[in-house]
DNA sequence: TGAATTTACGAAAACGATTAAGTAAACAAC
DNA sequence: GTTGTTTACTTAATCGTTTTCGTAAATTCA
């Protein structure tokens, strides 16, 4: 490991000199610092990050938080994967490296979140896919760390929304210009989530705007990602004397577990009942028939957090805590049939 | 940012003494090191770790490289996240962390993954899902730095492999065993990478050890996880005159796209033909009909790559770099039929 | 009682960088 | 020629820890 100390004897200078020539400091002439630099690549430097972040109090590191402990959480659910993938892409691209924040002990004793977060160092943390109800979560985004949420608003903070509201609008309203009247809402369980609270609430309204009078056993809790469980919600709506034409499902997985249950009773899709699911999983594009499903823009999502929230870092005063909104996209596919003429 | 010098002239001591208190180090009385620790937690205290770090040369950080620069790749990437899940898990659990290696510039200059790896001073890394040819790639995997590779074996070097030679091998008996005897594959594209070529090679061989003479139209190189492709593909072998009974597809997702490519053709599975995955991919338990395929061992891949990175790394000496492979599990599902009597 | 050992702590250097303050030399101005 | 101003560096402190070495006091031993 070469390190200042080294540059600077091989070059016969301080080491002061060897980090102002390096960082390009303007008190240093311009032969000597191309001479340090020259001798620099040649033996092999690089900075020692552990070093500089004790020194400066900057790390450019970013912290992730998403739900831990859990097996089969945040990394292996599509949407926050999506969203994580381009969050990073964006933040490296600007020089900052991600770390992940848990709540596991290290030699001694657990740190919380925040304290985890501060022992690293961190600059600015990405919170997502977690239950924001969680006091520890609250006093992380609450404190004095940059932070950005993912679909959860908190107040004087950071936050990038994918537009539940408007995404279930379009579903609703596409489904019902399609000409659908009876239309069934299985959602996801809502833990005081910022996500599921709205779409119902949306789909409340649009139906009403629309003029639909939609029966209470037309809208059911569900869970999110449960195929077997949606597979069963499925069943029940299919039971009634009433059934719904069309059923939207809490996300593209759920809706396969729609998909099973319907063809299991011998009915066609869309023939027979249409279907929507929400989220535009890649999966979703390409089963058959492809699936109607509200894209949500991960790939923006991610970019505007980290966007945002390095701008944040690094301009402090600068920046106000937003609260931004993505818009999703209406895929149309094929799983919503045109009812009575056009 | 209460430091060990606040806690030092609260208690009336050295931070020598502050620091070997906490560290439970012999030499501190009983007395004074339990007011040490009371003080400590009562202001607050938690260690700063890139001091820590600096001074010990151990940063408790664990660096993962995936396949970066690329969207949609890694992180996306349902084999991976899987194994990435379920490694972060078991790293935490002892106390390390885990920051995501690349190749970014960071103020100045580009570094390559060994040199951000030292620049981060990582104890460790991860290597996954890259081009195992990349020059970079095998400078980090060379070099001084502890490091396990998934999936691709350096000599000398620690490797968790999933056992494709065993896993095609099952899958191929058993579809032999149901009585087909036309048996297709369409393999992934291989870059040198070690997955295809065992799948394949043992493929051919255990073909052959059945006495199965499989023609050369039947072995289609394909592309992993592109459903259209291998739905192109597929429609290639149903032309064939003589069409195989059974197609193996690379990975799951691109056996729903020759489910796709087969239901469009009005033939039905497993009835007209029958069909074949790999992964064991949450979403082929649950489509229908559940697809047949190797379950490969994400969860235990991740952990016995953590547990094995972190001995080699607290005991470098006691530990020699073994390749480990993890078996998969054949899934039976519902998608090759059986041909003739039992 | 005197010497040897143990116990409990402190002083100080070190890890690798950054940066404020100081200084010698060169140059300019009048 | 004195003074003032740049220019181009160096000195030294500092960030928060860890750790080696030293040492005074307490204890044990003979």
């Amino acid at each position: 490991m070469v390190s200042m100390k080294d540059i600077s004897v091989a070059c016969g200078v301080s080491v002061a000199t060897v980090s102002k020539a390096l960082n390009d400091h303007k008190d240093i002439g311009e032969e000597t610092k191309q001479r340090i630099r020259q001798t620099a690549k040649e033996m092999g430097y690089f900075p020692n990050s552990s070093a500089r972040a004790l020194k400066t109090n900057k790390s450019y590191n970013i912290g992730v938080l998403f739900v831990d402990e859990v097996p089969q959480s945040g990394l292996t659910h599509d949407y926050f994967a999506n969203i994580l993938d381009s969050f990073k892409i964006a933040v490296e691209a600007k020089g900052y490296d991600i770390t992940f924040i848990n709540c596991n002990h290290m030699r001694k004793g657990r740190l919380s979140y925040l304290e985890h977060s501060k022992f690293r160092g961190v600059d600015g943390v990405l919170i997502a896919c977690v239950n924001f109800q969680d006091p520890e979560v609250v006093e992380l985004a609450k404190s004095d760390i940059p932070v950005v949420t993912i679909d959860y608003p908190f107040k004087n903070r950071l936050a990038v929304m994918s537009d539940n509201a408007k995404g279930i609008q379009d579903l609703l309203k596409y489904i019902y210009s399609m000409g659908h009247r009876r239309i069934a809402y299985i959602h996801g369980q809502t833990n005081n989530d910022n996500v599921t609270g709205s779409r119902v609430k949306f789909f409340v309204k649009t139906a009403k705007e629309l003029g639909l009078k939609i029966p209470k056993e037309y809208i059911i809790p569900g869970k999110y990602r449960d195929i077997p469980n949606s597979a069963k919600n499925a069943g029940r709506l299919l039971n009634m004397k009433e059934r719904p034409t069309c059923i939207i499902f809490s996300d593209d997985y759920s809706a396969i577990g729609g998909m099973n249950e319907i063809k299991a009773r011998g009915l066609n899709i869309p023939d027979d009942i249409s279907i929507a699911g929400y989220d535009g999983s890649n999966i979703a594009a390409q089963i058959e028939p492809q699936l109607t499903t509200i894209v949500q823009d991960t790939r923006m999502i991610g970019r505007i957090a980290a966007d945002n929230l390095i701008n944040m870092i690094e301009n402090p005063e600068s920046t106000k805590p937003e609260h931004i909104v993505i818009e999703g996209l209406l895929r149309k596919g094929k799983s919503v049939r045109q009812i009575g003429e056009k």
